[in-house]
DNA sequence: AATGAATGAGAATTCATTCAT
DNA sequence: AATGAATGAATTCTCATTCAT
């Protein structure tokens, strides 16, 4: 197979203008709709330079879904995990919605990423290891707060919470009647409300969901 | 302008039968990937015919958006609007989410349309009134229930729960992880406690969603 | 799979036409060279078309291979295998080189195609089936001539047989120096002092091919 | 015009591992489908480097065919054309087989080369004085041994002997059930057979190949 | 001199839509 | 009306060759 990572300092700025074009593109038209060549031209190059760095256009999203996620990890790091146990629930969905607000206020084109995923089957198993590493953080939590779930629980939780974060999400890139901060201030209290009797821990079994 | 309303008995069995067979390839390969042809060979008539009844891919997508609230509405007119005044919030939920479950339950495809309606600007169009039409049911029992509440606050609660909606349709069309039933429990369990407080006439101004 | 046969006799006629352009366009620029919107043009007609009844360029060039073997078996089915017993060697090489001579007369483009296929793996893999019908008939008649012949022989007469015919096929499409005639009167030649001790059964086994 | 010879020993090193590597491709993929990267790369250089010594690709198959051509001239100066007179007709084909054997064990990817120059134009201009220099050896000695033969004889004869030979070279090449030394045994057995009536010098002229 | 990035014309292939039969 | 053939613009990707570092 051939090698496209970049071997000089001007290949490796190329392939950052490209990502942020591709984020840009994909933003606007979604992934389906996003040629190679408009991407090329909005990174101010060839449709050559681009296959020189990146194999096809599913890499390119993957790439991009890549880059996400170390800016996002890299966001995140400042909170480290053990400073979870000493929080209320609030404090904790503070501690995870306000840097994705963050985040997504810097990178408005993210969800329309991870939104093509579930449109087009290749573009799901490329954006699958970043959406997993996503999952990594809500279960460390989860494992740190409530050590008595079982690993399956903390799985369930996680998954059916990016589901909601998923789905709010779209409510910021294709809402025009939901402002930014609304939709941020309601995915807070919605999953507020969600994760309040799950992280009682003097609680019974929260599965069931019974007061 | 063609009318492309079938006018026999058997013209309507053809689109009835094209639709389903559009609402299966949408549901396999997605919106952007469904071809033409594929759907016509699916219906067991020819491209030819299909553009007999429809004057391009959108407009299919149209007609399937509609049947699905076609579907929906007769279902829920079960169901009249003046029951939910007599309702504890969980009843409410239910008497929502249920009837969606079976409807999902009979009509598994039914969710790449509304998620490719994110990707694609036709599509978003084409889907909207179907889109709007579901929002109107929320938006009646909020008034009756709720007939303080603005008519921007129901508008922003019910988008609100409607992407969370859509977030959990997501789940159940896309994870293997996460089963139909499992999906749907706690799809209720996040609307029951999302709606609680806004439900609660006595309490404050819920917008705030200040305990 | 899709489905290539053409349903029409409009369809069937096109496939003709684009297979005649593909010969003359592979003749003129060999496989490679040879564009499928180039053999469409030829053929009078859009690639959409070509790719309505071929797949890929690859399956254009197993096409033609099969109608130049069908073209080949109905001319020499004239010449039922049973005659062969009464010749001699001369007769029997011309019983092979003239309907050969003839063939080649009339389908003059037959050999790049042939030629090709050891430049290109795809295309080689696409002629085989047809060379190897090919070799049958060789086969057959060793198997009638010899009976004494081990198959594994038999096999390798052919095959060295149909390389030198190979050979001097190559001669009659890309030499400028010796005329049409000229070739096929060496390559009768060839084959009559290749095949006579051979063919001469009072022989001891000719593989050694001492006198 | 740029000039592309190597000036210094380092120089002519790399053109020839870029030549070896260039022979290694050629013949695992054919000269169209071999990109000029690759060859580079399996020289371990790099393109830049490449079109340092080469104006094109052409050039390279070029250099290439005249490396072989000066090696083939290298090895066969061993046999001064006058011994030839001395020679049956077996030991004169001795003489041209065995030496073609020990080269083409040496040099495997030699035929694609000659191959492929069949499937392109421009490579069969590159090649062809190559080409033209294999002839003259059979020339001399027809030119030796049958001084009564016309020039256009003693070609006829050139050209048929080789494209027999590139037909089984081709099977070397491209047959898995032909192998190395069987062919090159019956490529002897063949031109034996077929020079023998011409080499008989008291037989009528051998163009009508009358007994 | 060496590396590998940059270019862009050109190739194969697809597919919505129109048209002939 | 029904079928499937016809069209060609658009898309992805390749690669010989040139250029910047």
């Amino acid at each position: 197979m051939r090698d496209y990572s970049p071997k000089q300092e001007r290949g490796r700025q190329r392939v950052n203008r490209l990502l942020d074009a591709a984020a840009e593109v994909f933003g606007e038209v979604g992934y389906e709709a996003a040629t190679t060549i408009l991407i090329a031209e909005r990174a101010a190059t060839s449709v050559g330079s681009l296959y020189q760095f990146f194999p096809n256009k599913e890499a390119i999203a993957k790439a991009l879904a890549e880059r996400y996620v170390a800016t996002w990890e890299a966001q995140t790091a400042a909170m480290p995990i053990e400073r979870f146990t000493e929080m209320t629930v609030e404090q904790m969905t503070d501690a995870f919605i306000e840097p994705l607000r963050e985040f997504i206020r810097d990178n408005r084109d993210f969800h329309v990423l991870f939104a093509s995923s579930q449109t087009s089957r290749a573009l799901a198993e490329a954006i699958h290891p970043a959406d997993e590493a996503l999952l990594q953080r809500t279960d460390a939590v989860f494992a740190l707060m409530r050590p008595d779930l079982s690993a399956a629980e903390r799985r369930r939780y996680g998954l059916i919470g990016r589901y909601i974060v998923k789905g709010l999400l779209a409510a910021v890139a294709y809402s025009d009647e939901l402002d930014f901060d609304t939709v941020f201030d309601e995915l807070k209290h919605v999953m507020n409300r969600y994760l309040e009797p799950i992280m009682r821990r003097e609680e019974t079994l929260p599965s069931d969901h019974s007061p």
